[in-house]
DNA sequence: AACGTTACCGGAAACGTTTCCGACCCTTCG
DNA sequence: CGAAGGGTCGGAAACGTTTCCGGTAACGTT
């Protein structure tokens, strides 16, 4: 079943049912009450590939996913999902190790599938405008914000929490109930923006409350955001011997990891060492204990990624920056000192 | 840049330039050569489109996953999609809900999408074979068995832990611990064959050690192995005053459910309630306390999946079947009473 | 020397759509 | 009454590839 079938089998030609099936003007009402009839009884599957090959670009939208250890993605991934497959657009999924470059693998994805548009997961900090350039279709990048100024804000879109905030936020919550000596725990700083800037806002919180940083009570874990790295690095923060009271967790996988870490020391959360976490993943709700942490909304975020990165595809012209404000969910893993 | 302006490059015809790229026989080592030390330096990148169209069918291969909130499916897709995208073909992925019909999902997508196979995640346990023609390519059903019979060995290809197994094995080691009075957390038993099989494990363990499966120590929990059903579940069950000392998750994300309930209670595990579940997800091993579960390869499950599907497409006729042991996985959530 | 076979190659059709262009009819206006 | 213009439509080219088919040359066989 061809648009010629059609054709044939309503009296008209054949760009007559390419206009009806398209939503063009210059077709009488009643042809295309007609056609529109017909196509709706027989079954008809439109041949993409053909309507690609004639437009030189496909329907679809990509997806890079950078740090596929972490749980708030696969969170995302199905708003994404669906919201893309309900737009009528095919979504290509594409991982990539924490040490890749997603541009670039963006930018090939585009040019091997003819994406029309893209969605950054998880993303470095420091992009530059040349960098950008190589990607050809709009794209959003959740989960990124470009605080370091090496992008204006025409360059991109984004959609992302408050990373700053909640950092912010969550070392000010320690603080309050009295803690002092904070111990850090983040991923690899220089590859993610989402690590830097929870990491900047712990500093700032710091020292808004007249306490200086402390090199040693700053662990850098290795990978993307992923449980074991997390385990490993709270452990040797541990048998470092330095004194904390608490950790604050630049994820909730990685305060996954640390809790761990602390109860095989034989410690206690709080009791001895209170944990809090920045996420707010589903499974950390279930733990025990119950995770502290600021939540980020992942479906909402899913959501509002999709919905730009659709706006932009009907030519939108304002770039637009979507900074969500991260929500502090009480549990059990803080105490007051 | 087309296979066109590469003929006229080389002093070939378009024909022998298509015949090269595709690795066919009838071309002079000479003209390959040539052919193909251009195209290296040329940057070219083939019509996808164009391809499909004139083969009418495309090079993607369709992941249906059935219940997303199942953390086991994130740790396969990763494997899944990469192996996917090294073997040259696309993935598209689609998420259904748990009480959606994956095949008719399957067919849809096959259609829609020109796919040239599919890999099912999170199966029924009902199939017909009449359902099951609805699908014109070849697939996988990853994590399901056909345990029940409706469908004969040929009918379908598919890899899975043994899933009997898994669940009598829990259970044995529940009763060789001292264990007599086990509930079991089931997910809705008829939408899934992973389910019912991990359940009829339960029964067999039980009977064989001469328990008799006691209704009253049957949960089913609603949706597709979702961690807040499953401690809706547990909260349940604990309120209605039976008495056990352990419970069987049917999986490790209705394990985390359920200890959280438990815990809430004011229990403590493995102290008052030992826990065991299936799947052995990289959190449980960072859970308090460490979750014992019977593990399922994931990574290994995905390679299987694909490399299954990409046999059964270069035309092998032997549907095969894929059983994989599951192995225990010693945590603290057991105790011996 | 004639013929068959094999290896290699090029031309051209075909895939199903979109879109450009021209054509027709009808209305309106000068 | 003729021209202009808008509304409606169909034909055909074009997209870039694969594949069928036919052709040529070289070589071996009878």
């Amino acid at each position: 079943m061809t648009i010629k079938d059609i054709a044939k089998a309503c009296g008209v030609g054949v760009s007559t049912v390419s206009r009806v099936l398209n939503n063009r003007p210059d077709v009488s009402d009643d042809v295309r009450r007609r056609v529109l009839e017909f196509v709706d009884n027989c079954g008809y599957i439109p041949n993409n590939s053909a309507r690609d090959l004639v437009r030189s670009r496909s329907d679809a939208i990509g997806v890079v996913v950078r740090g596929t250890g972490n749980l708030f993605f696969a969170e995302m991934l199905k708003t994404i999902s669906s919201l893309i497959e309900k737009s009528g657009h095919t979504m290509v999924l594409h991982f990539i190790d924490s040490d890749a470059d997603e541009v670039k693998a963006g930018a090939i994805l585009e040019r091997e599938k003819k994406l029309i548009g893209l969605i950054f997961l998880g993303g470095r900090y420091d992009y530059t405008p040349a960098e950008l350039s190589l990607i050809g279709v709009p794209y959003v990048c959740c989960t990124y914000t470009n605080r370091f100024g090496s992008l204006s804000e025409e360059d991109y879109a984004s959609v992302s929490i408050d990373d700053y905030a909640a950092g912010y936020s969550a070392v000010e919550h320690l603080i309050s109930l009295g803690h002092r000596r904070i111990a850090a725990l983040v991923p690899s700083l220089s590859d993610s923006s989402v690590s830097e800037l929870r990491y900047c806002g712990y500093c700032a919180a710091l020292k808004e409350h007249g306490i200086e940083p402390d090199r040693e009570l700053i662990a850098e874990a290795g990978g993307c955001f992923e449980i074991p790295e997390a385990y490993d690095c709270m452990k040797t923060l541990l048998e470092s011997g330095v004194e904390f009271s608490s950790v604050f967790a630049a994820s909730d996988t990685v305060a996954i990891g640390a809790m761990k870490a602390i109860e095989d020391k034989g410690l206690s959360i709080p009791g001895d060492i209170s944990v809090i976490g920045i996420d707010g993943l589903v499974v950390t709700e279930y733990a025990n204990p119950t995770l502290t942490t600021l939540v980020q909304p992942a479906e909402e975020m899913g959501r509002q990624s999709v919905e730009m990165l659709l706006s932009l595809l009907e030519g939108a012209k304002t770039t637009r920056h979507l900074l969500v404000k991260p929500a502090l969910r009480i549990g059990a893993s803080v105490r007051k000192i």
